[in-house]
DNA sequence: TCTGGGGTCCTAGGACCC
DNA sequence: TCTGGGGTCCTAGGACCC
């Protein structure tokens, strides 16, 4: 049987690439991306080679980032334009492989099994090329027979890399990994491995396949998988169609604590909207509600399966109303809250009910006016009062409650 | 001035039913 | 009437990823 050969292409810095692509003033720079908001009360979403010289990385606080680097630029991240060049090298990539996978927004697997290897990397340098030309943006590749290989090989080769891993070099290559490098092995299991004199590859093979699974269970079995250079899972074919999401969630944390069930309730039903839009653009309902809730000393995670599927806002922001209210003790105090729907299936066709069939209707108007005019262009009045830029929303003056 | 926001998958205990 | 075993569902929580 042939060894396959799997791409996997990693843009590299990508947010803050293509910002420093868009506005060549920032080019050079030290460049942090974070979310929208407060600059000094967020994390760095991503951030160029010449910030992460000064020890800035993906995850850490800005306010950690500007003291390592104070005189480094900052640009909210604009999602919708990073989403939009993803697509774009998307397609390109579909130019290469009908097998091929989106992983993230800036990470791709491409199956071209059908090539020599010394074709495969002509063809990683050839996309690499032309990602350049493009897009002005930088990819580094990993080639190797399986795809949480090829993953490690581009990780490794950043920034402007490519690595090849061929199947006879792959022993080699897993045994000399520190465990950590490897994909879904996390800062807790890195513990737990070294513990037990773990640290890389070698080691996770020599331990042997028991050991592994008296230890860690359903995880040691993957974990022998991978220091046996064990990885079948397929790249999916481009047109597959898009598998629905498992979950919808959105939260938000505050600028000033809540402290009054009026403004949770706001909060719940800006919240409610914001998950319902998306699970009627979905085209999904949900049963499970689930409420997330964080004070300065916990987190509270509480969900309630209602059974009646729904993706209407306001049996969303009731569901979720009364999980709050179910709270003994409830915090006094709340610095950050979400909503997160589960428990998928498909939207009813049509509602039995004629007072269901008006709300569809209604739903569907407002999500109509927002799509076309923008978001909150409509919006409940109960929500007049609360300023966010988690909503996007500028000033009431603007726009119309209902 | 000290930690965002969106997800996925897995595990374990309790409730409940047969 | 009591007890036990097995399966499933619900819920909470942990770990990890980008």
């Amino acid at each position: 049987m042939s060894q396959r050969i799997i791409l996997h292409i990693d843009m590299d810095a990508f947010f803050a690439s293509i910002e420093q692509a868009a506005y060549p003033f920032l080019k050079g720079k030290p460049l942090i991306v974070g979310s929208r908001g407060n600059k000094y009360r967020t994390v760095v979403a991503s951030c160029s080679y010449e910030a992460k010289a000064y020890g800035v990385c993906s995850g850490m606080p800005t306010q950690q980032a500007f003291r390592l680097c104070p005189e480094a630029e900052f640009v909210s991240a604009d999602s919708a334009k990073y989403l939009l060049c993803s697509e774009q090298i998307f397609d390109l990539l579909k130019n290469f492989s009908k097998k091929i996978q989106q992983a993230s927004i800036d990470e791709f697997y491409l199956d071209v099994s059908f090539l020599k290897l010394d074709e495969a990397v002509l063809l990683a340098k050839q996309i690499k090329r032309q990602i350049r030309e493009k897009f002005s943006l930088c990819a580094s590749i990993g080639i190797a027979p399986g795809k949480i290989f090829a993953k490690i090989a581009a990780k490794l080769s950043k920034p402007d890399g490519l690595l090849c891993v061929s199947h006879q070099e792959l022993e080699d290559f897993i045994h000399n990994l520190p465990v950590d490098r490897i994909p879904g092995i996390g800062p807790k299991l890195t513990k737990r491995l070294n513990l037990l004199s773990i640290t890389t590859g070698a080691d996770l093979a020599q331990v042997g396949l028991e050991f592994l699974i008296q230890h860690f269970g359903k995880i040691g079995i993957w974990l022998w998988q991978i220091s046996q250079g064990i990885d079948e899972e397929e790249v999916d074919y481009w047109d597959a169609p898009d598998k629905p999401p498992k979950s919808i969630g959105h939260s938000y944390t505050l600028e000033n604590p809540l402290r009054s069930n009026t403004h949770v309730f706001q909060w719940l039903l800006l919240l409610s909207e914001m998950v319902g839009h998306r699970m009627r653009q979905h085209k999904l309902e949900s049963s499970t509600c689930c409420l997330w809730l964080s004070n300065y000393e916990e987190d509270i995670l509480r969900q309630k399966n209602f059974h009646v599927p729904t993706n209407d806002t306001a049996v969303l922001y009731q569901r979720a109303r009364y999980i709050y209210q179910m709270l003994s003790p409830r915090p006094l105090c709340i610095r950050a809250l979400g909503i997160v729907a589960k428990g998928f299936l498909p939207e009813t066709v049509e509602p039995l009910l004629p007072v269901d069939q008006r709300q569809r209707r209604l739903l569907a108007a407002i999500d109509r006016v927002n799509t076309r005019f923008g978001e909150w262009t409509l919006y409940p009045a109960f929500l007049l009062g609360i300023s966010t830029t988690a909503s996007g929303r500028a000033s009431d003056s603007q726009f119309f409650t209902y």
